[in-house]
DNA sequence: CAGAGAACGAGACCGAGTCTCACTCTTGTC
DNA sequence: GACAAGAGTGAGACTCGGTCTCGTTCTCTG
């Protein structure tokens, strides 16, 4: 049951993220193609080491998908505000899918000792967050909060 | 008067740092030195490549600080909690002074505008971060909050 | 179905950060 | 003070995410 609310959660994202690109003009194009879908299958973030190594082991008969179409896409996914990038301080970028129909808006705990990124969300947090911004007299149109410590697994 | 204060604290912070180090049983060094002097200087993060820029071109006669020392320096100081790492998304580590005499603990607000980095401080944002982490079960050892937005200049 | 131009893949390139190694300097000991 | 041990240092080669270029392939429109 929760495999299918998942299943369709995703394959959601992923038409919605198609639907955005074609309104705003762009073609269809394998490397694009697969990209999303392979992002609409994942429920974290994503580094773009990763989605290569996984695009670039192509199935059988398949060509592989260049490094340049999978930051291009990235780039372009991010533009429309289709994916959410995210920096843990590692040096690697992650990205994971964002908008109307993707999962909440959620933050990251990274774990001190396995590297696992875990994801939560809280809407306290959200709700204080929103009540800065006010006090500091900031316009804000984003924010990241990362926590760091041990997961529920190391601990 | 500010800038009296400023450069009391700075000197203390300096001073704080080489007496961890000592105590730790590590010598003294050129390079060390400088970059802690920089460093007492800054009021806000500055990346290693902004450090070594400053010292590569070092005073007369001064022999230049080499790219490994400083981040060598920079890990050194970061393991005794004398320095915080910040990573901001643009795929470069900042660096500020921090421990029990340099200011307090605070996050940053980056400015989609001019990419300034402003930094701001709450109490009431610690006290929901520390409120949060009981909540989840994480044991948390550090928290990062960025806001992204119009800086004060900007809007 | 043909043309325009968007999308693509390979690979050269860039630059922040790491590693190595021979040299220099600080520190404790006599 | 002289000295030895070994911590600290600087030059530069190297790694590896990420960017850029360019010639080719594919999609969409007419």
């Amino acid at each position: 049951m929760l495999a299918t609310m998942l299943a369709d959660t995703a394959t959601d994202w992923a038409a919605y993220a198609r639907a955005v690109l074609v309104r705003a003009g762009h073609h269809r194009g394998a490397a694009r193609e697969r990209l999303i879908d392979l992002l609409a299958r994942q429920n974290c973030a994503l580094s773009a080491i990763e989605i290569e190594d996984a695009l670039r082991r192509g199935r059988r008969g398949q060509r592989p998908v260049g490094r340049a179409s999978i930051y291009r896409t990235l780039e372009l996914l991010h533009a429309h505000d289709l994916v959410i990038r995210l920096d843990v301080g590692d040096g690697v970028a992650r990205y994971e899918p964002a908008g109307p129909t993707s999962e909440h808006h959620h933050h990251h705990l990274l774990c001190d000792h396995c590297g696992r990124l875990v994801p939560f969300e809280d809407a306290a947090l959200e709700r204080s967050i929103e009540k800065l911004s006010d006090r500091l007299g900031f316009r804000t149109t984003d924010h990241e909060v990362t926590l760091r410590g041990d997961c529920p697994d190391c601990r």
